[in-house]
DNA sequence: GTTTTTCTGTTGCAAAAGCAACAAAATGGT
DNA sequence: ACCATTTTGTTGCTTTTGCAACAGAAAAAC
């Protein structure tokens, strides 16, 4: 995510500006929270991996949403329409500040710093997500297995100002994130490097075309 | 769209509040605006139904958003990461309030009211479309063409409270809202009336399960 | 009210994607 | 350094989806 709001320097002297936020660890595949209970949960992700994971009635899971370092997630930013469970499960030791709100536009009783910032900000972050979503949508609306990776990888590449890119997840995780069989996803992968599209060593890839 | 903020009054007196609105007229498919080109619009549709679609290069269309009566698009919701052309087109005639702007989050240099209004409900109006946008990663993410269409009348049917709906397209553009094969489609839906999930007559679904 | 166009519904066939299962490689934990 | 677990890569087979083409119904245009 790019900002002009400075997550980085915000969050390093949160105690100074409001006690009603924590600062908490979670493990491996623990999970951080949850947005089924309407729990109001603003997050701010400041070490680690984690993923907003949705898991259906037919056991397949899907990456709704990947967060690294300096990413923000909570309820605010997913107004829930699904029956579904949606996790956010941490990918590796995770560092979050989590602030439970009761109404996040309204000014915070002791009037304190972080609120006041938060409020400001808050529709540049809103309009953050939008456009994460947004290609997220232009991702899975492409018709092919094919499509939706060379989509992803432009994507990145885009991203970085780099032909070679190196993938957030693993592989098994890509597949979850686009929405695909794993399986499927694999072969069109060596298919890609077989028509010579891609290179491929690990997870780093390198877009061969244009 | 729900909102608290009353578009439909807001819209009736807009030429008290900024002349720099025009009101438009658009005939049937007419191109209402495009999202590629950096102009700005932030626009309202008064009357009408219109879609925000996509042609991509194998030339197959996807409709990414459906507008009717009040609904609100333009490029402040769509920060554009793609390619492809994307149109919003008139679906019948259409009425439409056009304001160009170069900076929504900033007031007016009038300091007219219309901006003020505006920009006092923007997170709400964003928040509005991230609310549809997560419906659609939603839907877009269900592995079958079946579970897809029942994702998506079951949405329209807690909408409405109701167990019978009315489709707000035509099935053709619903396969391209569903990013699915048309005939594929076609093809699902009679086995779902088969299995006796559901009665159709015309565009009007009832649920038949649950 | 007639013609033209678009939409619906269907089908046979081809292509793509999903499923299940497995071995090898890599990773993580202790 | 070892063992257990997860990830990668592959394959044969099945199911689902997409494509092309067409006829009848409905809607729009004139």
């Amino acid at each position: 995510m790019i900002l002009n709001f400075n997550v980085e320097n915000f969050v390093k002297d949160f105690e100074k500006y409001c006690h009603k936020v924590k600062k908490k660890e979670f493990a491996k595949n623990e999970v951080i929270t949850t947005y089924i209970e309407k729990r109001n949960q603003f997050c701010i992700l400041v070490n680690g991996n984690a993923d907003l994971v949705r898991y259906d009635f037919n056991g397949n899971r899907t990456i709704i949403e990947h967060f690294s370092k300096n990413d923000i997630f909570g309820e605010v930013f997913y107004t829930v329409t699904t029956n579904n469970e949606l996790l956010v499960e941490a990918r590796n030791k995770c560092e979050v500040l989590i602030y439970s709100y009761n109404d996040i536009h309204n000014k915070c009783k002791n009037n304190c710093k972080f609120h006041q910032i938060l409020s400001e900000h808050l529709p540049e972050l809103i309009l953050n997500k939008v456009t994460d979503l947004n290609m997220r949508v232009e991702l899975l609306t492409k018709r092919s297995t094919r499509d939706k990776l060379l989509g992803y990888f432009s994507f990145l590449s885009k991203r970085n100002f780099n032909k070679t890119i190196v993938l957030p997840f693993s592989l098994t995780d890509l597949a979850d994130y686009l929405s695909v069989d794993r399986s499927a996803m694999m072969r069109e992968i060596r298919l890609l490097k077989e028509d010579g599209l891609i290179e491929k060593n690990g997870n780093i890839i390198t877009l061969l075309y244009k």
